[in-house]
RNA sequence: GUGGGUAUGGCGCAGUUGGUUAGCGCGCCAGAUUGUGGCUCUGGAGGUCCAGGGUUCAAGUCCCUGUACCCACC
């Protein structure tokens, strides 16, 4: 059940309650892509850094360890030990990230494992038996990421067959869901909208899949080539054709910036690679703007990442010891910087829901804004 | 002590029968990365080619002397 708080201009304050729990809105959802967090981080690590909703993906727990294996073992959230809400992403966006190892059909897509190159199909129904042997809270729709630009013609057959995709969906998770043996009788179903940068598209997809009244809505295919402006300009479009008594998720998307402008526009759900891969690589953020670890300036800089930050590392560690960590090739290096990353993100949203409670949500993006761009 | 070998950026090396601004890998210094293959990619800095002398229009490359290190033998 999804219940708007207040509003702030268009961005919402909201709680969207579960069977695994109640996520308070504006999130960000920390991905685990293979149900786990990259660069060691437990889930006592995710409680302790206000993790709310962990990100997990079906293409990947479908090539390993197998899905069937996580549905004996209890599913996904007795599997990792996590008892909060689970979002599966459904395997839509290989498509795209593994177009070289792809073949699209109406029927669904066939895909070289990543793993071990043998040959795998996914379409509508089996993404959503996989998600649902998984048991996540919300399970995503099977749809086609397309890369922008992509031309008009191909945009408009490509968003046609991801809505009869939809429709699929919706009719399997519905009856797996009504199966005596479900891991989760209630998981949830979120439809995604796709039309490249065309507006238009966009907006006529939108009116579509709104009728078939899932749980929640995810604009897809943003962040996969158009400027920020565009994004921007998209959302803009697309958010008000989407139901306002549901959810709204802004896929993959993105930095720091592009979450305080789509919050703005009204968008509930994030998730990102960012924090994690960019924590992996020594990328830190901060309210004065990212630092990269790495660089030589930090050799001898015994301040945490930044001054008064309550994260694990930065209560213990030097600027100094980190990079010698990441420079050393040690885990714990990574780590540290993962957990941070990710720290910062859940804090920001954190300030984010206080500032739209206290309507001044216009306010705190813009002083929020100007201190990442503060020079270094 | 005798014989043989090696010496080129921080490290390991390549440099054709002498021929433009001496290359490569790693490292170093930076930058990219948006529903994740701990990957990958893109730039940049850095060398009086062991020292001294000689041959030549031209020497990292050929000759002489010295030095350092390595191997074998005494």
């Amino acid at each position: 059940m999804y219940k708007i708080i207040t509003m702030d201009g268009s961005a919402k304050r909201a709680a969207f309650t579960t069977v695994h729990g109640t996520v308070q809105t504006p999130v960000f959802m920390n991905v685990g892509t293979a149900a786990a967090i990259k660069g060691a981080v437990s889930t006592e690590d995710l409680e302790a850094i206000g993790t709310q909703v962990e990100l997990s993906n079906t293409y990947h727990l479908h090539v390993r360890p197998g899905d069937e294996t996580v549905k004996r073992l209890g599913g996904l959230h007795r599997f990792m030990s996590w008892n909060k809400p689970i979002l599966t992403d459904s395997g839509g966006f290989q498509v795209f990230s593994l177009a070289s190892l792809r073949k699209i059909k109406e029927e669904g897509v066939t895909f070289n494992s990543h793993v071990d190159g043998r040959r795998i199909f996914m379409g509508p129904e089996e993404s959503m038996r996989i998600q649902s042997n998984l048991g996540s809270t919300i399970a995503m729709a099977f749809d086609e990421c397309i890369p922008n630009p992509s031309s008009r013609e191909y945009v408009e057959h490509s968003v046609a067959r991801t809505t009869r995709w939809l429709e699929r969906c919706k009719k399997e998770l519905a009856r797996l869901n009504a199966l005596p043996d479900t891991v989760n009788p209630r998981q949830l179903l979120f439809g995604i909208n796709q039309g490249g940068t065309y507006e238009d598209i966009r907006i006529a997809h939108a009116r579509q899949i709104r009728e078939l009244d899932l749980d929640g809505y995810a604009v897809g295919g943003l962040a996969v080539g158009e400027s920020h402006e565009e994004m921007y300009r998209i959302l803009e479009a697309v958010v008000p054709e989407l139901p306002k008594e549901k959810p709204v998720y802004l896929m993959g998307v993105g930095t720091p910036a592009n979450i305080l402008e789509a919050v703005e526009r009204g968008v509930d759900f994030f998730d990102c690679v960012y924090p994690t891969r960019n924590g992996r690589h020594g990328h830190v953020y901060t309210n004065h703007g990212k630092r990269n670890l790495f660089n030589a300036k930090y050799q001898l800089d015994e301040r945490p990442i930044e001054e008064g930050c309550r994260c694990p590392a930065c209560r213990r560690y030097s600027r100094a010891y980190i990079r010698h960590l990441l420079k050393a090739g040690e885990m714990l290096g990574m780590r540290l910087c993962v957990l941070h990353n990710l720290y910062f993100y859940n804090t920001m949203m954190t300030e984010i829901r206080q500032a739209i409670e206290e309507h001044r949500y216009p306010e705190y993006k813009k002083q929020k804004l100007a201190g990442m761009e503060q020079a270094q």
